[in-house]
DNA sequence: ACATATATGGACCGATCGATCCATATATAA
DNA sequence: TTATATATGGATCGATCGGTCCATATATGT
């Protein structure tokens, strides 16, 4: 996962895997099948490990609204460190993959839905919890939300300044209001 | 340029270069040096192209906010045409190549800059237009709007429906009123 | 026309790619 | 202990990678 996310898809080669994993080459190829499976596994377990995290700060989070807000401003805040240089697999992959017509492609682009599917619960609670007016479309704003964090993860492998990526991101929070 | 921009850098080989440009092994290295020296090369003619076609409309039009406006949501019916798919050669390359320290990766950082550096000419004129606040921060401004074409650059990769992105559109576009 | 300089085609280079194969090592079941 | 199944290391595969080389073709200057 830690190969595929610092180097990309295509970039990774079966070597740099193995060594990562510290398993032969048989190994690999008797666990996984091919270099595409064990892709497929990766992101899922990005995917997986993300969204579950992101539903436990959703859930212990008193507003759903703060969860948002901290969301962002932490990840703007990792401006210029490894962290930020790495992005996020979902992106990255979904921007490398695009709309290719294989599984490793489709797979990112169901990723990047999930995560709007997150957005869009927080919305909806936020909207429950009179922090969004009701009336607003909360597919929209979680659409919105996708777009801004994928906007922030590329502005921040750009080397953007921590004093331009926070203040981007209080932009992007503002429209929740 | 259009290899580059289809296919990324790492994976576009030589080869599908000398076929897309119709010379022969030998010319590309006399003409070129090497890959990389002609990926600098696409970079920023895509660049100056770009720079130079909004610099024009932006030029050409009466209002800079009606400007930024038309671009956001020409951008966002882009969805499910080839050409979303292709991306932004600026944005993918910023993507793939990321914080690496070569020539690329560098001319790539400083390529986001020169759209940052457009949008910001767009928000000051829209300031001096009276389309927005005079006291609001131009800069923090315009690297909001490289975060959201970035953003949606990469929705639009991920298949999102022309619905969604351009809500997702109009709901950046108010936060510049 | 002739000499010189440049551009080009295509064979070729070592390195690396993802993937396969087989002999051996290890785990499991009786 | 013995038979069977699984896991592993390492050599090896054909394909492809970016890049070099040289003979030939074309352009240029006189």
């Amino acid at each position: 996962m830690q190969v595929f996310w610092a180097r990309g898809y295509d970039s990774a080669s079966t070597r740099d895997l193995l060594e990562a994993m510290k398993i032969s080459r048989s190994s690999l190829y008797q666990a996984f099948g091919n270099k595409e499976q064990l892709f497929l596994e990766a992101l899922r377990r990005y995917r997986g490990n993300l969204i579950d995290r992101l539903n436990h700060r959703l859930e212990a989070s008193p507003s759903a609204l703060g969860f948002l807000r901290e969301l962002f401003v932490e990840t703007a805040q990792e401006s210029g460190s490894e962290r930020a240089a790495l992005g996020c697999l979902i992106f990255n992959s979904a921007s490398e993959l695009g709309q290719r017509g294989d599984i490793a492609a489709i797979e990112a682009r169901r990723s990047v839905q999930a995560i709007t599917a997150l957005f869009h619960e927080a919305v909806v609670r936020s909207q429950a919890e009179g922090d969004i007016a009701s009336d607003r479309d909360a597919l929209a704003l979680a659409t919105y939300l996708t777009l801004g964090m994928a906007g922030l993860r590329t502005l921040l492998k750009s080397g953007a300044a921590p004093a331009q990526t926070e203040a981007a991101a209080e932009l992007l929070l503002d429209t929740l209001r």
